[in-house]
DNA sequence: ATGGTTTTCAACCGAAGAGTTAATTAACTA
DNA sequence: TAGTTAATTAACTCTTCGGTTGAAAACCAT
């Protein structure tokens, strides 16, 4: 069994499961709901089954009313990924300053770049 | 194939590859290098296999030095990923705003929380 | 040319992923 | 009780993933 972080990047990686999100960002639905827009392209079992993939991520929780599963965004592990992904981008971005600036020093003392 | 937000995503479901990266963000490595920790667990074309992964998701861009493959963190994937997460995961705390407000304003007229 | 490094390629294997259909569970409704 | 709707489970197929080993490629140094 994987860490969080690698179920919550592993969940993200399919663009159904990221419409399903995008969809449930708008607001709580229904499997069927969620559902529907899929129905021409997949079966509802298979539709099941990627709403498992996103709780066991933890990326939604499943509630319960009579025969309906309300299902609902949790965005807490999407703000964990970001910061790991954040994280890492920022050191990415210092990297290209300290670049710039390396550069820049270079041709500081030495007129236009003339070399040596 | 896949489109490129997934194969981030998919490049970044996997706690070695995460590994790599995170020392990538320190600056630049050879595939040596970067193997080296991971030699206790896994082959060198193993790493090899997990950088070709971080290519084609165009996280990381290897350069080429006699023998050598000087490999760097490239962001902008990073960048695109981390726009779509927020973009729903502030959508996802706008619905608790609003959830926090309606709860607020049922309070208002009626004391304390009396029932009708 | 020979030999040593660094890195990749090829072929294979087992496990996990994403889909299917058919059957089942669970709740409501008439 | 029988029927309907919503959702899940089971069993199966096919593909992709993550790893292996062994060989090959590319480059440098003697």
């Amino acid at each position: 069994m994987r860490d969080p972080l690698s179920r919550t990047f592993a969940a993200l990686a399919d663009p159904t499961r990221r419409a399903l999100l995008a969809r449930l960002s708008e607001g709580e639905a229904n499997v069927s709901d969620l559902a529907e827009p899929f129905l021409q392209d997949m079966s509802l079992p298979a539709v099941t089954k990627h709403l498992k993939v996103l709780e066991n991520a933890g990326l939604i929780t499943k509630g319960r009313k009579a025969q309906w599963r309300p299902c609902q965004l949790n965005g807490e592990p999407l703000r964990e990924a970001v910061d790991w992904m954040e994280q890492h981008r920022i050191a990415w971005e210092e990297q290209l300053d300290r670049l710039g600036a390396y550069l820049k020093s270079k041709n500081k003392g030495t007129r236009h770049g003339s070399k040596k």
